[in-house]
DNA sequence: CTGTTAGCGCTTTCAT
DNA sequence: ATGAAAGCGCTAACAG
């Protein structure tokens, strides 16, 4: 009963039930059937029902690759992150995951792992999905990445950061005025000894270290002896050593802003064990604002980052170009960010 | 030149680069190019330097879904996640994602949030992309679900928990037995009055409590009152919270497990805002070994899983079932746990 | 090693 | 409101 024309169960087929199955038992054609599903409106209450009977009975569930083939609608969003175990992933996939599901669109999942070269490879078999929309992190795709995703004239969103060219559309923040901000917060609290710590250095961690250095300079008082970077991941742990290495050579320093929270949370911890009263023997900032951060003793002064909002609105622009067939004006959303001060800094310095 | 006997662009057709327009650049069949890219032994050397030229001065990406449709395989592995914010999670998909990447598949992901009901939709619409595989959370999907996943005839693998008679295959361990352990690993090093405290009591933090329990009834000192739980969200503040009600009304309590190590987390760092002694005030004990865990002050004892070898295994399953069309012997695994005793607790109550 | 033919399951287009 | 015919882009089956 696979087919109208072929009574036996082809090789090539599954055994799966198709549409035809239902059209057959419903006693109409595969293309009324096709309409009862997706345009109930169109089809007589009549034979609607009969139909919805017929698949209900037979247990049908639609091809997804036919659909997709016969109407270049895929219905499938692919999301490139560079990490999973990095806490920031998984809230922006939230607000993601969240808009995009009741919209009916399923997401394709890929991880770089930090690795740039990945992502060519990544954006290709994504690609071939034929996804309706896609989400890349960054603005640093290579050449090549960016004219796949430019040939592909599927709508795209780069999160995370933004950038005066976006492929497509473009929804983040600045991490180099975020930080810029951060610095410029504590020199205003009286702070001038201050130190940099960070670690991965993928591009958001750079762009950090950048608008440190600038509040730095901008003050007059920069010295690249007070930062300290690794290229090794993330991790409590190397918070504890960075810190320790770069106190010990410099414990004139007042305070020190790590590239994130995982970092400074390292480091609060050494503190704690090693009885360095923080913020009074030395202060420490952090970056995310993740839910630790305010548990912290001291709790932890850092940025925080609305990133689930980020991802809906990621998610929401595609959406848009989907429906209209054009980016929303702006095509770019800045969704900002804020800077918490909490117990591990002063507000004033005496 | 969007097929050989059509010149014109079809109007269904994106205008997209097929493989036909491949092949007649390339001044072959169709099926020619089909194998160069699939199982380029079988074309000769000459010939697919022809087709490999073709396909990268066209940019020729393969449509997924023709070839799914064709060949009834997607190269799509689904995983249905209660969550990702819960931390165990990311480290779960990193090790599905690790293994199945390398193999050519692609995961497609949902979240159900921790809403049964979200679970049989999710499953529905994850079957219409005929998946290749299927990866779940915990063992008590409906019985329309398991129906559903079963006449789908796809491998399923249900990973965190252990069962006796799973829809598939099976990768996990004992929350039950995992939890009864660390109760009895208490009550070994002396302490008697033990409480419970849970959230959010999704499947598998019901079955850590019911190991508590037995733990306790086996000791003969079971106390309902010791237990309290929270239908609400995990978190650090609800761990601080639901700690404070319980010692408050039962200060006489020598030790607290918690269902996972958010809430210890966050009683500890009440404990720590209230000069509350740990472990001599009160021990605490949590439950998955997150990264934070054993930088807490005190370090936490609690129950290690291998999440990321969870997630391997369970994907290696699924390909073993893709690759040998019969599932590996025996079909379950338990991937077990460890108890890890740190200063949270004492080793010797004295 | 290469090609021909047919068809995967669905939806578009065009009739009625 | 319903249907017939055609085709989306690719690969299985069967030649040669």
């Amino acid at each position: 009963m696979s087919s109208k024309k072929n009574n036996n169960i082809s090789s090539r087929s599954m055994g799966r039930v198709t549409l035809s199955d239902v059209a057959e038992k419903a006693g109409v054609s595969p293309i009324t059937a096709s309409r009862a599903l997706k345009n109930p409106q169109q089809v007589s209450e009549k034979l609607r029902t009969k139909i919805y009977d017929a698949v209900n009975e037979l247990g049908y569930i639609p091809n997804h690759a036919a659909r997709s083939l016969a109407s270049s609608e895929t219905k499938i969003i692919s999301v490139i992150f560079p990490s999973l175990s990095n806490a920031v992933f998984p809230d922006l996939l939230d607000g993601i995951h969240d808009t995009l599901t009741p919209a009916g669109y399923r997401i394709l999942l890929a991880n770089t792992h930090y690795e740039s070269d990945q992502e060519e490879i990544l954006v290709r078999t994504l690609l071939e999905q034929s996804p309706d929309g896609i989400i890349v992190t960054g603005i640093d795709q290579n050449e090549r990445t960016q004219k796949l995703l430019l040939g592909a004239k599927t709508p795209v969103v780069q999160i995370m950061e933004l950038t005066d060219s976006p492929i497509d559309m473009n929804v983040g923040f600045s991490h180099f005025q975020a930080s810029y901000d951060l610095v410029r917060h504590l020199q205003n609290a009286g702070y001038q000894k201050i130190g940099f710590i960070g670690a991965r250095m993928d591009p958001r961690s750079q762009r950090r270290m950048e608008g440190y250095k600038h509040a730095m300079q901008d003050n007059n008082i920069s010295n690249d002896n007070y930062v300290l970077t690794s290229q090794s991941h993330t991790s409590f742990k190397l918070g504890a050593k960075l810190f320790n290495q770069l106190f010990t050579q410099h414990p004139e320093l007042e305070a020190i802003c790590f590239s994130n929270d995982d970092l400074a949370a390292g480091a609060i911890f050494e503190c704690n064990r090693r009885g360095i009263s923080v913020p009074k023997d030395i202060s420490i900032a952090g970056f995310n604002d993740l839910p630790f951060a305010e548990e912290l003793t001291p709790p932890l002064t850092t940025v925080s980052i609305p990133l689930y909002e980020m991802g809906k609105k990621a998610a929401e622009y595609l959406l848009h170009k989907i429906v209209n067939r054009s980016h929303p004006t702006p095509r770019q959303h800045d969704v900002s960010y804020k800077i918490i001060e909490r117990k591990s800094t002063y507000s004033h310095l005496t």
